[in-house]
DNA sequence: CGATTATTATTCAATATCAAATTATTTGAT
DNA sequence: ATCAAATAATTTGATATTGAATAATAATCG
């Protein structure tokens, strides 16, 4: 039904399974940017945020690596938190090359604040499914996302 | 383990699963894109084309409804793929708001030409999962879409 | 009929994203 | 120790993406 193409069987099943997976991951995270819980972050803003909280300081490189995201928009991503001072890049002492990145006093509150408002939005949005379903769905992502 | 919010049981496993789905779903587009099987195509145009030469020549808004994309992004990307003479735009009789999209016979070329293997990459990527363990996810998936 | 409302496409401004090229620095091998 | 290769960040150019504003056209309703 949701996949015209004529191919094997095996083709068919591979297909209709990665189109879902797809649609699920883009209009969920379509609802929730529409829930406006982001607070006025970019879904990639609220990651980096998210993992110097976390993990704390870290360079550029290692975030990128975490997001998956190339650097060149790690570089554009920290320009506009550091514009909004939210982050600061610092000289990192044992390799000049590098830039660590930390969370300032506001950047650390607005995390703080905005985080668990997101959680409760995602678990809203995810509670179509039981947490038994929501297991098993992990479980076959992190297969299939293996690799990284 | 890769969670590090402290919330409640529902909320850590809503989490988890929210950023199993994000990562399978990025990590599997970006290996995709890395074998290059989209033939100089980006994932929106190969997406334009793929629904027009499935199911007919459509409006403008159409494809934005179907691929989840507001029309201003449809607007550029049908820009970029008429600037490669892959598609057309037509007025449409009935209505001079619209502008019907029609596939040119270079874009219908291209994408007969990619699609199969495009598929096949797919295929490939999914293998790590059984037919049976697919057919889970894309149930699982689907519920969670829904309200499109 | 005529005015209001809705819809379609376009434009604009801001942000994201990648790949490729560049610069600065570090590391490793000879 | 020196030189080559690797790594980190930045820049640039092209495309994507959204949301808001606008213009043109269509539909509706009083």
């Amino acid at each position: 039904m949701p996949t015209h193409y004529t191919g094997t069987v095996e083709e068919i099943i591979a297909l209709n399974t990665f189109i879902k997976l797809t649609r699920a991951t883009e209009s969920l995270n379509a609802r929730l940017a529409a829930k406006g819980t982001l607070g006025n972050l970019t879904i990639t803003q609220f990651g980096v945020l998210e993992v110097l909280y976390h993990l704390g300081p870290m360079c550029q490189n290692e975030i990128g690596a975490k997001l998956l995201k190339s650097g060149g928009n790690i570089t554009l991503v920290i320009d506009n938190l550091e514009k909004r001072s939210l982050v600061k890049r610092q000289a990192s002492p044992e390799d000049r090359r590098r830039r660590t990145i930390t969370l300032t006093e506001t950047g650390r509150k607005l995390i703080q604040e905005v985080l668990p408002v997101h959680v409760q939005a995602i678990t809203a949005e995810m509670s179509v499914l039981n947490p038994q379903e929501q297991s098993t769905l992990a479980n076959l992502c992190l297969r299939l996302g293996k690799k990284d």
